[in-house]
DNA sequence: CACTAAGACGTAATGTTATATCATCTAGTG
DNA sequence: CACTAGATGATATAACATTACGTCTTAGTG
């Protein structure tokens, strides 16, 4: 899975440095980062390692978000590497408005809410989107409200 | 607020019928739909009702937003009115990936659990995206499972 | 090796969603 | 009427995402 070497096709100069797939290189540029990225900020960023259109840079996300490596923030139209890559626990993020940082939480509550919610509505979950938008504690200790 | 009519412009033609806003035409169309509809799907249906541009949607949508009468699903970049338009209570959306229908509930336990979850990290949550995808009931009995 | 099927890739074009800008119109005020 | 603040309409453009298609690589098969 996720390919693997695409070895040395047109032998275009060195600079794709080889054996690390697209998906690869976007996982880790992601890990680097501190918070989320839109699709074309990754473009911008991994051009110069070969990644040259928003078609390679979507293909590798999909990788990612399949792998359970990667997570979309819906609200923000922005990606982020999962802390801990567990595909199965729905992730709950927390979105300040004011800094722009983005936390990751798994919350158990929240995750045994959403069940018994669906077997009043006879639901039959599968993904669960939880972003809350709001002001970080560092935000609030900065300015106290705005 | 939300306007006022607009009185007699270049007198072209009857046709918008005087003394109703785009905020409030908007918010009509939104009522009579089944499921969410994008803004140009909007666009596309209150043309003949003088609705003519992107922006006028986005600001009549931004509007009913704030006055609690509409939300955006973020997860399907569509907009759907509230059913009680309670601007204070954070809805949850059911969002079926098989047939597109999208039901909202209002879940007191998944709003405590928020509350609570804030308590533990600092933060003060203004805004909840509470989005479940996956199987309506009537899908699932339609067709046990894919 | 020759052949095939699956899938990643590059490239280009296109589609979809949202915002910026600016001149104009309108209502309200003095 | 002159002035202002804010809504409006029109156009353009930005930002985000997908589709189409042909090439190349790889793994599997005989």
């Amino acid at each position: 899975m996720l390919g693997g070497s695409r070895g040395g096709s047109t032998g275009k100069s060195e600079g794709r440095s080889g054996r690390q797939t697209h998906a690869e290189r976007v996982l880790a540029h992601l890990r680097r980062q501190e918070k989320p990225q839109t699709a074309y900020q990754i473009l911008e960023d991994l051009r110069s390692d070969g990644v040259t259109a928003p078609t390679t840079v979507y293909r590798a996300l999909d990788h990612l978000v399949a792998a359970g490596d990667v997570c979309r923030i819906e609200s923000l139209n922005a990606w982020t590497a999962r802390l801990t890559p567990s595909q199965g626990k729905t992730p709950v993020f927390e979105i300040c408005e004011h800094c722009g940082s983005v936390t990751e939480h798994v919350d158990t509550r929240l995750a045994r809410d959403i069940a018994a919610l669906s077997r009043h509505t006879g639901f039959q979950p599968e993904r669960s989107i939880l972003e809350i938008r709001g002001r970080c504690g560092s935000c609030r200790s900065l300015e106290p409200a705005p």
